[in-house]
DNA sequence: GGAGGCATGTAAATGGTTACATGATTGG
DNA sequence: CCAATCATGTAACCATTTACATGCCTCC
């Protein structure tokens, strides 16, 4: 599972409390991976278990911090370079396009539409998110600035496909339209 | 669940058998949703109480062909159109890069090198895929071509960033290296 | 005093992967 | 006849989501 790796990784800069985790997981992980709160709390309590992480005490409002150990170092290590990464992706939203001819013309132009405005909207609030933090030159900023640029370049190369996608499907539909020359002709074998 | 979606997707080009299906899933779909027969079977079976589906008879080999029926397309139609798509990506390859500075500079550079050279790697087969499929102008090739045009826009997007991001690093590495500048200073609040 | 955010948890249900299990058919 | 591929399924386990549940603290 990622996610345990994913809570070393956070927690290899600074003990944090599960609370926080959860933030970071909606802040900054969220383009590339999701969890909910009611993941992280049990998890860390495993990590606990095996010895990757330790609580602290308790503090205000129940809240508890967990720090990495050397044992939680060590596998965070042996994930990042151990195992060959899975780079398969999961996108719902691209699925639905596999199915985009199943619908009218009009429909699927507006399904492509409503992504590209998404993708553009997804890209302002990077941009913003990107000139609010106070970058430094720390490893894990510059990583960071890294991981958020391909967030960029994902974001601007989505709405420049989906865009392109309207176009396309414009363009058959006209054709369709206009001269007929393009209703589905028997499929080859 | 996207799965029975997809199977609903699939199963409006043409009736199909399990098998058949886990096929596509590994050849079309792959990129951006995944399954396994495991998965699919019963599946099936549980869209074929809901009336979405229909077993046909048993052929050769065992093999059950299944073909959508009028409630299955309005399923699908109410899918593709009637809720907001889940637009989130899972991707772990790119969750690890958020956690590369807890590496040596060169096992990063290492990291992200074997990125670029998988994404190149991704490019070319999608390119191949494409040269081999006689492509007709039938909906369901129209819009192949076009999610087609998007896993090879993301392994280009993704091949030049692992590129850009490797000489990043280099560059900091170096840097440091040379002239002792970006050793990390205390993290401002 | 109440709203909103901080803070942690559990339970049930659903989704997904891996491993187990079996057998038919085809082509070399 | 043997290997590969076709073909289908189940079981156990693991991961994820959604809903339920509780209480503190701060600011207005």
């Amino acid at each position: 599972m990622s996610l345990r790796h994913a809570l070393l990784g956070l927690l290899a800069d600074k003990p944090a409390s599960g609370y926080e985790l959860t933030k970071q997981f909606e802040l900054s992980l969220a383009n590339v991976w999701s969890a909910s709160h009611s993941q992280i709390y049990p998890e860390l309590q495993r990590m606990a278990e095996r010895g990757w992480v330790v609580a602290g005490d308790e503090g205000a409002r129940g809240r508890r911090d967990y720090a990495i150990t050397a044992d939680g170092r060590t596998e965070l290590h042996r994930w990042l370079i151990g195992d060959r990464p899975d780079r398969s992706n999961r996108n719902e939203a691209m699925l639905r396009v596999f199915f985009l001819w199943t619908l009218d013309p009009d429909e699927a132009v507006t399904f492509l539409e409503r992504e590209a405005n998404a993708y553009r909207d997804g890209l302002t609030s990077l941009e913003r998110l990107d000139a609010a933090i106070p970058w430094d030159d720390s490893g894990t900023d510059r990583m960071g600035r890294i991981a958020l640029e391909q967030g960029l370049r994902w974001s601007k190369m989505m709405t420049d496909w989906a865009d392109w996608a309207t176009d396309q499907l414009r363009a058959g539909h006209d054709a369709t339209t206009l001269t007929d020359r393009q209703r589905r002709p028997a499929k080859r074998h």
